[in-house]
DNA sequence: TCAAAAGTGTTATGATTACACCCATGA
DNA sequence: TCATGGGTGTAATCATAACACTTTTGA
């Protein structure tokens, strides 16, 4: 259709468009607020100042190892909860191909020691989920299935745990679920089946140097949840 | 390919096996089994002899356009059900870079003149779950994948109506469920649930030459499976 | 008439909700 | 003592499961 050079040119230019990307969604949770990690956007021509974490899957790398890569960048904690989201479709106006990312969701516990790292560190931000501003179409779209996802699951599998430390009062889980949710939760019902259940247990310690009655630490009961939810899951037909 | 130069070689065999590829799921429900379509391997070097009917995005296509058109060269129905599941990345022995598949599910009604069609035509074949055989580790995560979303979906949404008629007996949705989960269902408890929540209604036709009680055919109440699942969601918490 | 599937009624059980109430701690 | 959040008890209400029962149809 075109001359030859330009028909060469096109073809290796669609070479590089065919990298693929990772755009990783991560959650923290901290002063009962669920955040998202948001980095500067470098080449921000518009009123578009931040964006998702992201790299390009290199060669010989996995997806996955890329989106460890990317977490780990970011991240100081080795312990978290990495999971892919699906790939997604977008178009760029550098580009009549469809360019495609593929999303990630992961899930930290935050260190005290970071958030005084971060307050320095002003290329990284973490945003509550209710006041994020400044996101392009691709990172908007990416972020609402990664919500969805986050709220499917918290019903049906021990995943929000992932944002609490290994000992939580039952108040902060009750917290992570209404923020995650976007709902009020009766706290008194929702602590008697979370141990009902035996979701969580005792662990017979108390908070400490707090001006109201100390709460107890609770620790998470993996093997019960996993059977519990497997067994329940038919259980609504 | 052969006869070219080895670089030139090299450089296209790169941008080849960067192409993205699409798998599909597609599902059906026929005499009481829920049926997933396989289509011949060609290529079939080793015990390997059906495959998941799969394609390569093109240049200027899009996942799903890519997706859709692969539907459409096995299914004459128009009106059909599909989603992309997740990239999906595995290891061929001929490249030591990753190869990635999106991943997509299709419900589709199949029709009777297709059942003809089918017996004829050896390079397909619709096969019961249970008895699937002869199919490579890619295409065996994917189909694992698809039946867990699938399991996942029913239980909170309508999308297992995909598989049916527009007008289905209640007895045919009892055993949808009871193929899709793997489970026995007490028929008249679920016929009630069903009616109670409204997910369905009856449209005051029957069943004609049956050799038993003409069973009423009901229809999907779309809006209500939407308001009541949204509804639903929170509740468990 | 019988077999087979459709469809209804009823009851015990258990889950959910709402709300009143008591407990522990620092200021 | 008070305010604050931790934690228990209880009774009405609702959903679920199990099963006995009646209805309709062609052979």
């Amino acid at each position: 259709m075109e001359g030859e050079g330009l028909e060469k040119r096109k073809w290796s230019n669609s070479c590089h468009e065919n990298k693929i990307e990772i755009d990783c969604i991560m959650f923290c949770f901290e002063q009962n607020s669920l955040k998202v990690l948001l980095v500067k956007n470098e080449n921000a021509s518009e009123d578009v100042s931040w964006k998702l974490p992201n790299t390009i899957v290199e060669e010989e790398e996995t997806m996955l190892k890329a989106a460890q890569r990317l977490l780990k960048k970011y991240v100081s904690e080795e312990d978290f909860f990495l999971e892919q989201l699906k790939a997604f479709g977008y178009h760029s106006p550098l580009s009549i191909r469809e360019k495609i990312s593929i999303g990630y969701y992961a899930m930290v516990r935050k260190e005290k020691n970071e958030e005084e790292d971060d307050e320095k560190n002003s290329d990284k931000v973490w945003v509550d989920i209710n006041n994020i501003v400044g996101l392009d179409q691709k990172a908007m779209v990416i972020l609402d299935f990664s919500l969805k996802e986050l709220r499917k699951n918290i019903c049906c599998s021990a995943v929000g745990f992932n944002l609490l430390p290994e000992k939580f009062t039952l108040l902060q889980v009750v917290h992570l679920y209404e923020k995650i949710l976007g709902i009020e939760i009766n706290k008194t019902n929702f602590r008697r089946k979370m141990l009902q259940r035996k979701l969580v247990h005792g662990i017979n310690e108390k908070e400490e140097g707090v001006s109201n009655r100390a709460a107890e630490f609770y620790s998470l009961n993996v093997p019960k949840h996993e059977f519990f939810w497997n067994a329940k899951f038919n259980f609504n037909f």
